[in-house]
DNA sequence: CCTACCGATCGGTAGG
DNA sequence: CCTACCGATCGGTAGG
């Protein structure tokens, strides 16, 4: 794992594979695609960019790495917190975790500047934006959609459209401080007492709609 | 209006004021920050690149400019749909066709754009993110916020906040395509039909938590 | 208004 | 011969 573990008496390794992507993706979150630069990267990673280039044939090509590595390590972020849904007595209670666990997620710092990334290189890159979207956003839906599906089985809430109450929960849950925090990356650190807020109104807003008598959800 | 209308027998004028700012604004759209070049806005309005700096100091000056005539021009977009929702007989009805509007304002090209670009120079320029996200977007969910709060003392509807009432009904009918559209730009053009059963939906889910009994939203 | 530039820096490739 | 890597520099283009 240390980028000095030379083998031998020659000169120390640089980053290569798994660590030059993490540099590398470091570098575009915060600069952007333009604003990073092959020379950039190959120095931060203690590498010439000869050897950059024979690992990547572009940037171009880097670019896509990065983002599709990314994609690989979270594209089932979501799917571990189902059972523990489909497993509590509680469904409201279980409810309320989740939505945190959905926003700690989604608005994490990493996350928001991927999406922000993506999306502003989606046109010149629509098969890497393509590719985030299924793997990373679909696959998190359809694990959440499967889990609303076994409570419909349950009795524990009540839906013939898993998909659209688990789109419509997940966007009760983020899209409002997704949209500050995206658009508004200067402003003060988004305040736990209202994310909070906006989880729990989320869940009896989810729970009014989808939500069964016997649970006694809206007491 | 016309950028070919000479004054005597001169030269024909090149593009200035608002027009020059509407082909400013759509490089910048078009192309990213980064992308635009002031050679190309230049000899798109058919001025020189001196008379171009003559009116914005540089790159940065230019771009602050379009973004903030854009939000200007659509701040209060919303405001006229409002009356309308007041003055239904029929809220459920008025609901549903205010959802569309909605849906129609927000995916739009221009601003979903306008929303992708502002985001990925946010870090770069935080007081234009701040200014596009007061202006525009906290503006017009005041302006929902106030008809909802009108309809709960008309009792069409119930709410106490209806602030988040707005956050929330904004959201269940946009976040979704948004999401989509934004991050997936290669991709086909959403379907109308979607489109309007995620407004369906979101109505319903809206009604649910907020609607009153005797309106009979539910039946 | 235009041509002609500047200092700098870009992505990509050369020889060794 | 191979790999991994270097210092130097290419042709073009950026904002100004």
């Amino acid at each position: 794992m240390s980028e000095a573990s030379g083998r031998g008496p020659g000169r120390p390794r640089g980053s290569a594979g798994t660590e030059l992507l993490d540099l590398a993706r470091d570098e575009f979150l915060t600069k952007g695609y333009a604003g990073t630069t092959m020379d950039g990267v190959a120095r931060r990673a203690r590498i010439s960019k000869h050897s950059l280039y024979g690992e990547f044939a572009s940037k171009q090509n880097l670019f896509a790495a990065v983002v599709s590595d990314w994609v690989d390590r979270g594209a089932d972020a979501m799917r571990p917190h189902m059972d523990a849904l489909l497993r509590s007595p509680d469904t409201t209670a279980a409810l309320h975790v989740l939505a945190r666990t959905i926003q700690a997620a989604v608005l994490s710092s990493s996350v928001r500047q991927m999406r922000t990334l993506v999306a502003a290189e989606a046109t010149r890159f629509p098969d890497v934006a393509a590719d985030y979207v299924t793997r990373s956003w679909e696959r998190n839906t359809n694990s959440l959609a499967e889990a609303f599906a076994a409570l419909d089985a349950q009795g524990a809430i009540r839906t013939d459209t898993p998909v659209l109450a688990a789109e419509q929960f997940t966007w009760l849950v983020v899209a409002a401080p997704l949209n500050r925090m995206t658009l508004d990356a200067g402003a003060r650190p988004y305040p736990q007492r209202d994310l909070d807020v906006i989880a729990d109104e989320a869940v009896a807003t989810f729970l009014a709609r989808y939500g069964t008598p016997r649970e006694n959800h809206l007491a």
